[in-house]
DNA sequence: TTGACGACCATGAAATCCCATGTTATCCCA
DNA sequence: TGGGATAACATGGGATTTCATGGTCGTCAA
């Protein structure tokens, strides 16, 4: 499998141990990395934004395009690598979410795991809820957008 | 582990000392030195930068590259060689930060050590966080700068 | 002597490892 | 095609280790 599909809610227990869902981890030990990487999104959106080493990677290499000393990639490496964490899989593919990450995404006692092809999403599971209900309905202006032919050949993920 | 990443709250005591990260140690002792390279920042920002001896390299080749005898390589050495310190870890991966540094930076008996990839930054936690507040308030605006030119293939794990 | 600094030890909290259990999905065979 | 056996997976709890943090003692230099 190499990308996230799909949408899976899992418990949060006493100690704050999250399951991935196993299709999720099969796509990052694919690449192989036996974790996952959080960061916060770079919208308002709350939730938490997830992949696996080879997006991270591109991560790194846009932020390399930018002045290193520049006040905007400091802005913008405070976001994506300090406020971001890679979180190893224990024995049996579960992970601890930081305290920040939770707090901006209202994150308590259960997480809605949401596939995004080359990422996926973590949400507190109503405020998904309803993001996917305002999602359906907006939609439909949006296809147009869909028309165009793609900029990227990059047909990989399918 | 082979970038800095997260963000850290450590306290400092009486003496003067503060653990490193023990995640961001795992990085400076992989590029094996035992303990951090510190200097000021280049912009106008109230924090302490860290790295470890791989960016400090590059750093001087950045300086090379100047004319040598010229005014700003003399401000430049001054600022980031100058005002800079190797701070080697204790027996339990602490280090104790130069006063002079603490100082410009407003230190005193907490320090941030938030991670930027091949270096960090060292932050009064309070000053961070209103940085980050404002950080997270102009980012959406930089995400344009994320998208620019190439796509990168990444041969890598796919 | 005093004060700064390094090595060494103690402790509590948090993260990690390891094992057990119930439930669901998958497989296989009649 | 139905149904039992089997494997995969999510979840819970106890034991162990890591880590941050505080303190003491001794050394060296001003």
């Amino acid at each position: 499998m190499e990308s996230f599909r799909g949408r899976f809610t899992n418990k949060i227990d006493a100690k704050g141990r999250v399951s991935v869902p196993a299709k999720f981890r099969a796509v990052t030990v694919a690449q192989g990395f036996n974790g996952i990487i959080c960061f916060p999104p770079l919208n308002e959106g709350r939730f938490i934004e997830g992949c696996g080493p080879a997006f991270s990677s591109q991560i790194d290499q846009m932020l390399a395009r930018l002045d290193p000393f520049s006040p905007e990639r400091d802005m913008l490496a405070s976001v994506l690598l300090g406020e971001s964490a890679e979180l190893m899989f224990d024995a049996d593919g579960r992970v601890i979410l930081p305290e920040t990450l939770r707090e901006m995404a209202g994150i308590t006692d259960e997480a809605t795991f949401v596939g995004a092809g080359e990422r996926f999403q973590i949400w507190e599971p109503r405020a998904y809820e309803a993001f996917a209900v305002e999602a359906r309905k907006q939609v439909p202006g949006f296809r147009a957008m869909l028309k165009a032919p793609l900029p990227i050949p990059d047909g990989g993920g399918r």
